[in-house]
DNA sequence: TTGTATGCGTTATCAG
DNA sequence: CTGATAACGCATACAA
């Protein structure tokens, strides 16, 4: 057997209940009995029962987190510095893979998120409607990078994002972009969206409609782009950029020369590539962070909506137009 | 409050522990009353709290998983398929990022793995003398992808992957092959030195020494590789192997036609590049879902050591060696 | 087959 | 400041 509070007070000669308070409440303990059974508990190698705890204060010390695809490096990310914080902040991270199945994602969210302490939610495609159902939950539930359902979220500045990268398209003299959008249910892809409909500079957008956010999908998107006369074009993530610049090879259009490609996300593949990929990059393990602090921190006073800032991050993908478009 | 054991007996007009019964022993309860406290439970929402529970069986239905880099694709791999077969078998996964630390590791094994079922541990680094003082824990410890200590472990053949490479360059011809080696105290490493030094093709090996398994390690191994008079290399990883495309590309050394590289893992990104990276698959999801059923079936009649069979796959950077090189 | 009583390890309450 | 005691929700030994 572990070693319980109830030995750790026998052998500092104390109460089950002094023994608490030392270790849980330490002002409330005259301090030579707090040093003795602390250091008491230290010898005889004491760790606390969780479950007991919970089943008294009704916290669990676990949180849960809940995202579409753990094998994709935009969440591995998150989940990477989520743990971190987490830790830091005396919780353990419970992670689950939704499969990018909205039904398993509110029977997870139900199912784990009833004895976690709080739920990230990670679930860019799920509708308001679903989400609804979710925000019912006792525990509580925040969104990251996305919002809906009136719950706490933590998003990064998608519109911004795309107004950097046309800003930079323009400035190196392309005047007709071309956006090949993500699936039609993200989130993300509309914020991303209002930012073309909203840009400060003058360019001409052109919409390539919505693709499967996989490399395949940006293979498709790589000849609409061309046919479309475009001289340069943003995906809606990394991967799908990387497709276009495959397919851009394979067809013989040279990037950047003839083709100005800008992902979004900075993964790390986008740095292995030839040419390197210019990106909007995420603050992933930032993101991570602020959830779980947001999630942890003081329920009242924090934001509601938090939105953190994304850079454009130049690589070799981008170069003014040919001179016969201009 | 939640809807608990007794508020399930009230409603259905039983007992608690008939309750109880008909929804943890289903047989000592008789078919009415069993169906009647299993609708009614149903009918509320009723989720047993799993801390009450631990508390008197002892099992918490948390599995521990702890893994040196969650953003390594290869360990999120893992991650992925331990969580899904964790799930299926009524189990929550905790998962713990050891930043590559042996220290934080050890702490993490025992902090966390004392409240869960089982710990999963990939630790490819960790010496043998601190696995041993992980091994002394109460909870099951099994390792994935390394062996020591005396204690279970699932792997992959790193030996036999190593030969099946060197099968298929001898096969186009090479004679003189490259390895590209990870980490010295990498335990895969060593088992892919051992099948280097037990091959059964007439091939001669030349050593690289050991390199970071990152991208700039392959960019150092490219030049000792072409230096080293060799027609292929072999790298640790497939993120090294992408480190000496990249440099191969930039010293103007044509690959496959100059040289044939290939990796290890086949990582998502293997097919991504040009050209598609020949690599020894390793059967990263089956890895994880057998170390979930070895941690959780039969403690005593499965075998301590399991090993999974890995597969060359090959794409496009391995072709004969140049004429001149005969 | 069912109900009653007990205890898991911890914290909260209350009296001292 | 400290100790005895109850309670958290559930599973089980035991009695019926």
């Amino acid at each position: 057997m572990a070693v319980t509070l109830r030995d750790v007070a026998r052998a500092a000669g104390v109460s089950a209940a002094t023994a608490s308070r030392a270790l849980s409440t330490p002002d409330l303990v005259s301090p030579e009995r707090r040093e003795l059974v602390r250091r008491v508990a230290r010898e005889l190698g004491y760790r606390p029962n969780r479950a007991a705890r919970e089943l008294i204060t009704g916290r669990s010390g676990y949180l849960c987190l809940v995202v579409p695809d753990l094998g994709n490096p935009y969440f591995a990310a998150v989940a990477k510095a989520v743990q971190a914080r987490a830790r830091s902040a005396g919780h353990a991270v419970v992670v689950a893979d939704s499969e990018e199945d909205s039904l398993l994602e509110a029977e997870l969210v139900a199912q784990l998120g009833a004895q976690a302490d709080g739920v990230l939610l990670c679930s860019p495609r799920m509708s308001a409607a679903d989400l609804a159902v979710v925000a019912d939950d006792e525990r509580p539930v925040l969104l990251v990078n996305r919002e809906g359902a009136g719950l706490p979220s933590v998003v990064v500045d998608n519109r911004d994002g795309v107004r950097q990268a046309v800003r930079h398209l323009h400035a190196l003299g392309h005047r007709r972009v071309a956006y090949a959008g993500g699936p039609a249910d993200s989130w993300s892809d509309a914020r991303r969206r209002d930012g073309l409909a909203d840009l400060d500079v003058e360019v001409e957008v052109v919409d390539l409609g919505a693709h499967a956010p996989v490399f395949a999908g940006g293979v498709g998107a790589a000849d609409l782009a061309v046919a479309s006369g475009a001289t340069a074009v943003l995906t809606y993530n990394d991967v799908m950029a990387l497709g276009v610049l495959d397919r851009a090879r394979s067809r013989g259009t040279r990037v950047p020369e003839d083709l100005s490609v800008v992902g979004f996300d900075d993964v790390p593949v986008a740095t292995l590539v030839t040419p390197g990929l210019t990106t909007v990059a995420m603050p992933l393990a930032r993101l991570g962070r602020t959830a779980v602090d947001l999630l942890l921190g003081a329920r009242d006073a924090t934001p509601a909506h938090t939105v953190l800032p994304v850079e454009l991050v130049v690589r070799g993908s981008t170069a003014p137009p040919p001179p016969e478009s201009r």
